[in-house]
DNA sequence: CCAAGGGTAGCCATGTGCTT
DNA sequence: AAGCACATGGCTACCCTTGG
């Protein structure tokens, strides 16, 4: 059954995951990237038919951040070229014997300066879903990967580095008063704004400034997002990156993930031969439409097949694209039986 | 999925009093 | 005047919950 009925996310986070690969694979540079999304926008504002954000605020607090990270885009330093959509194979011991092997796409893939094979998976989503106790989980796919490359490659761990680029934010440095720097995370829309009373208790020690000259040079550099306004020495204390997650490989973890992924995939296979498992779904977990999850996020209650089929025609919203699939990894240990290897990796990793 | 708000713990800038 | 220890208030990161 076709379930990717798609949300305003993931139509905004296809196209920018294109975007940066035709970037890094040298297709086009980064004015043309800054074009592109900026083209992008303005066509989605002009469809009426498009999926849309839930709030203007929720909106707005997305393109602005993006388009502040694709007109500040860094390219890291690295050696040879860049792989992007790189497949790659994971082979883990099934729960009951015989081998799981996953095949995957990473969307990013490089040397950096020191030989490190650097794995990147770019998030346009809210940092709060990354916070310290939710980063196991979220980073079952990455550290999958890892394990892959690890096997294939044969690349020592402590060589391989895993990372989410969280596209919203950037990591702000800058100079406390004590002369030690400091880091701190802010969205990038709004990182000179955040820094307003550092940057009044820097401009207050400036003897050249006048008090009126204050207000006037913070209000001008909030509006452009940018110090350019501000005085050499003052801007020179500070600078920003990317928002970097870095996420830790070792022997020990990668073995409790491939035992966790083989007794997931062993539960979801007995799971899925559940007979009548339609009607055993409908009566555990019963469609809620005030639950916001279920109205608009759950892959299986927004498809125009349970719409269909409950008669909720109405519902039915406008299809954005219709060619566009987000099928990012595919279990060939099923390879046989394929039709539910989507069913599976989202189970895993959705 | 998102933002917002509350609570908490820890860090930092600042002021004060004291000493050298 | 400069250095130090300490208290204070402010700020921030982090986590969790709530509600759309």
């Amino acid at each position: 059954m076709d379930l990717d009925k798609g949300n305003v996310y993931s139509e905004y986070g296809t196209f920018t995951h294109d975007a940066l690969e035709k970037l890094l694979d040298g297709e086009t540079t980064k004015e043309q990237t800054l074009e592109n999304w900026q083209t992008y926008v303005a066509e989605w504002r002009n469809n009426p038919r498009a999926f849309q954000f839930d709030t203007s605020q929720i909106r707005d607090g997305y393109i602005n951040n993006l388009t502040e990270y694709f007109d500040n885009i860094t390219i890291p330093k690295h050696q040879g070229s860049f792989s992007n959509e790189k497949p790659v194979m994971t082979r883990i011991k099934g729960a009951n014997g015989g081998t799981e092997v996953f095949v995957g796409y990473i969307d990013t893939e490089y040397t950096d300066e020191d030989g490190n094979l650097v794995l990147v998976d770019y998030k346009t989503s809210s940092k709060s879903s990354f916070s310290k106790s939710k980063l196991p989980e979220k980073s079952r796919q990455l550290r999958l990967y890892a394990l892959g490359e690890h096997q294939t490659l044969d690349i020592p761990l402590d060589k391989i580095k895993c990372r989410f680029n969280m596209l919203k934010y950037c990591e702000v440095h800058f100079k406390q008063e004590n002369g030690k720097w400091k880091t701190s995370v802010q969205e990038r829309s709004k990182w000179v704004e955040k820094m307003k009373t550092k940057l009044t208790t820097k401009l207050r020690k400036d003897d050249d400034i006048q008090g009126f000259e204050m207000s006037e040079l913070l209000d001008k550099a909030i509006a452009a997002n940018s110090l350019a306004c501000m005085p050499k020495n003052i801007q020179d204390q500070f600078f920003i990156q990317d928002y970097l997650i870095e996420i830790d490989i070792n022997e020990d973890d990668l073995n409790e993930l491939a035992k966790e992924v083989a007794e997931k995939c062993r539960d979801i296979r007995s799971f899925e031969a559940i007979p009548n498992l339609e009607s055993y779904l409908e009566y555990t977990y019963p469609y809620d439409p005030d639950n916001y999850f279920d109205k608009k996020l759950c892959g299986y209650h927004t498809s125009d097949y349970f719409k269909e089929k409950e008669g909720l025609l109405e519902d039915i919203e406008p299809q954005a694209d219709l060619d566009k699939v987000n099928d990012d990894m595919v279990d060939f240990g099923d390879i046989f039986s394929s039709q539910e290897s989507d069913d599976v990796f989202n189970e895993l990793f959705g």
